[in-house]
RNA sequence: GCCCUGUUAGCUCAGUUGGCAGAGCAGCUGACUCUUAAUCAGCGGGUCGUAGGUUCGAGUCCUACACAGGGCACCA
């Protein structure tokens, strides 16, 4: 038989060597004779380095040991390591050489490789989940005139030809959006997102959303939809649903809780959240700066984010539903109550980790909305936020009512995988030029 | 942006009260036909993150900067 991989350990006796070849499934031990093997053969395996790619002819068997082991015939070298290797017990664990370096990374640490593959298995195994239930994959600008759908801070870029500048997406939302009212039904799009904001352990710059929407369906749909997902995710990897995270055991297999964010603002401060002067007071306590001249309900987000947000078991996966209309511009609100809406924000191991909603169609009241929002921004946010007049057009044509979900891709691998920081579920991870 | 910690050989790390820069692995030379981080003998290998300062003398003390990790802030 024939195999091939990276030599990770080299061990000479003389006239024998054992050597272990490592690819992307795991290890071997082959070993080579001079017995075996012509005298430039041989010459050539005690020359060989780690790092060192070789392709080895021989007999699978056994050593006196009972470690399988492949007996040469021959040996190729098919690339010469120039690289001095990481050492070969501790290997490589400096967490900024392993991102700078991720090549080295992924083949001296095993732990790595599983993870990045993990990932991209994973990530079929949502395509395959949304295929079989009748969405359809489409890809939507990702550099786009007005940057629409999110809040966040933008990076712009310029088109030389058209002479425009151009910002690359935080949100495909009202793009998606668009292909409901052309009358697409159901459509995902898993792709990347850029916001220019700060670096942790659950940011990247880039990230990976996946985003859903759904004719005719809403965000009890949609949450569904997501638990179904987790699910069907978590149990692929582990048939009793069950998967850790740092320190916690989280069991997607067990149906998720739910909790009104009302209910969890109550819950966590002794206040309704309608007593906008006790909101005032704990966003104060809490240091948020200029209380007296923020919107009622951006104080009481205020206050979710810090205690509401605090009071949700990490360990159990957790919609918090019936976010505030005021902070939910796109959308429907609630017939009965117009100041909740039908949204619902997923929370897992104290991440954000998916947030969905019953879509606003109503062109009128999307313009008001948008357009109040605008109102509320500060110079810089003007400076890149603008009305989508034809996004509106859109509405006008007529979407129909619908589901719409956004997923944080990353997040849900960090948790699938047990990874605590998302730049090790990133190939990749956006780092400063050394 | 702020706070804390770190940065010493290719890698993993020591370095005492401020007094000649160290180890293991990797590399090179040699021995060895069943090893498992092989073993044994020998040999090379340093801009101590960068720039200043204090001092007779700085890897060690001080300041600034760079990069990283963690935390905070930001992120509807």
């Amino acid at each position: 038989m024939l195999v091939a991989g990276r030599i990770v350990q080299h061990r000479e006796f003389g006239k024998l060597v054992f050597m272990v070849l490592r690819d992307h499934t795991g290890d071997l031990q082959v070993s080579i004779s001079k017995s075996e093997l012509d005298a430039a053969q041989f010459r050539l395996a005690r020359k060989l380095d780690y790092g060192d790619i070789i392709v080895v002819g021989g007999r699978m068997g056994m050593t006196k040991k009972g470690e399988i082991c492949v007996w040469a015939d021959r040996v190729e070298v098919h690339c010469k390591s120039l690289a001095p290797p990481p050492e070969k017990y501790h290997g490589l664990t400096d967490a900024e050489a392993r991102y700078r370096r991720r090549y080295v990374d992924m083949y001296a640490n095993p732990e790595t490789m599983a993870t990045l593959q993990a990932r991209s298995r994973l990530v079929a195994q949502m395509r395959r989940f949304m295929d079989a239930r009748g969405y359809l994959e489409v890809e939507t600008p990702m550099m786009q005139p007005l940057a629409g759908g999110a809040a966040a801070r933008p990076f712009v870029t310029h088109h030389n030809a058209l002479d425009m500048p151009l910002f690359l997406r935080i949100a495909p939302e009202l793009y998606l959006k668009r292909l409901l009212v052309g009358g697409m039904p159901r459509v995902y799009e898993i792709n990347r997102n850029f916001r220019n904001e700060g670096i942790d352990r659950q940011h990247n710059p880039e990230f990976t959303m996946m985003e859903v929407y759904e004719a005719f369906g809403d965000c009890e749909s949609m949450l569904e939809l997501t638990e179904s997902l987790m699910r069907d995710l978590a149990t692929s990897l582990d048939a009793s649903g069950r998967r850790t995270f740092g320190e916690l055991e989280i069991d997607y297999a067990a149906p998720f809780d739910r909790v009104a964010y009302g209910a969890l603002v109550e819950r966590s401060t002794g206040s309704p959240m309608t007593d906008f002067g006790a909101m005032r007071a704990k966003a104060r306590q809490i240091g948020v700066e200029n209380v007296d001249a923020m919107d009622d309900w951006l104080v009481v987000n205020e206050v979710f984010e810090h205690f509401g947000e605090a009071a949700i078991d990490p360990a159990r996966p957790t919609f918090v539903t019936d976010f505030p209309s005021a902070i939910s511009p796109l959308t429907r609100p609630h017939r009965d109550d117009p100041t909740l809406s039908h949204r619902w924000e997923l929370f897992v191991a104290g991440m954000e980790l998916g947030n969905a909603y019953t879509e606003l169609n109503d062109p009128d009241v999307q313009l008001s909305k948008f357009t109040e929002q605008l109102r509320g921004a500060d110079d810089e946010a003007r400076a890149f936020r603008a009305l989508d007049v034809d996004f509106i057009q859109a509405l006008r044509v007529g979407m129909p009512p619908a589901g719409g979900l956004g997923i944080g891709v990353d997040r849900v691998i960090m948790l699938m995988t047990g990874q605590t920081s998302i730049r090790d579920v990133i190939l990749f991870p956006l780092m400063r030029p050394e």
